[in-house]
DNA sequence: CGAAATTAATTTGCATGCAAATTAAATGTA
DNA sequence: TACATTTAATTTGCATGCAAATTAATTTCG
């Protein structure tokens, strides 16, 4: 017990989560070569899956993740027909985004990716809820702590 | 309950885990500019910090980061003063890398970065405990799983 | 109304990450 | 001892991600 323990590899929380993301993403990635998609890509389906259409700012809002690193992760599900791109009549800036018909087929060839990563990854269902919940609290500290963490 | 239920983004594992992770990349990140270090950058500082030398083989295997994706990252901590590279003698193929007294030094502006962090996550001790052993799980899981996950 | 401020998306620049290919050194083996 | 194999690191190509700057459209306010 010294000093320096809070700079120890083994005391990290961030290190663990980032590394087990990491990986699971790669098998995710691994998985869906076939489907030609990467695991953003994915995660932007499943969204569109569910919704069936939306904007662009709201994906970035409900995913968590910047436009722009969004808008070129569009353009390449547009180029592969699977999302379709739009603007908005009433406001220019606002571009609408829409599930196309093959995008919707690929919801099937999909369907196994869960139960395939689940069976690497093999988790209890308590484990799966203690993980979410940490995981749930930790994202809302940080967003309630100031603006840029701190 | 749908046949589709494994495919919404709320049952998904990987996600928050994914976001959880990058969020606190996040807060490393903006707090470590005034070290000059990224968040990667300063795992692999942690490494050095504990270790004092290494080559870039024990690197690669114990933070689970590919050689490819190192080779750069020593490249900017040699050339920050850091760290310092040479080749072995015995095995010219073997890359030595060790700790310089300027990255010894860093050591000290860097203790009150975890405390900082930690102050923006707020997690519990039983549910840093929780977290560490469950993330542990999956990537034995992940390792014990087929080659490249299943 | 018209300039200033705000907003949505895009572009640019930089830092990961990994897969696959390449290079160079060391090892195994016929 | 030659030649094939293996190994360590690097290079190349591609896909994120974000910060900061930019562009274009809309809203606010004097």
């Amino acid at each position: 017990m010294d000093k320096y323990d809070s700079l120890k590899i083994k005391n990290q929380l961030c290190f663990p989560l980032y590394l087990t993301a990491k990986e699971m993403t790669g098998i995710y990635n691994r998985k869906l070569k076939d489907l030609d998609l990467t695991y953003t890509q994915y995660i932007v389906m499943m969204y569109f899956w569910e919704k069936g259409s939306s904007n662009l700012k709201e994906l970035s809002k409900t995913l968590m993740l910047d436009s722009s690193t969004l808008t070129p992760i569009v353009k390449k599900l547009e180029a592969k027909g699977f999302i379709q791109k739009q603007r908005s009549e009433k406001d220019e800036r606002n571009l609408l985004l829409t599930l196309t018909k093959k995008g919707e087929q690929l919801k099937e060839e999909a369907l196994d990716i869960p139960f395939e990563v689940g069976r690497c990854v093999d988790v209890t269902n308590e484990e799966m809820k203690q993980l979410r919940a940490i995981t749930a609290k930790i994202l809302m500290n940080i967003r309630n702590s100031a603006p840029q963490g701190e």
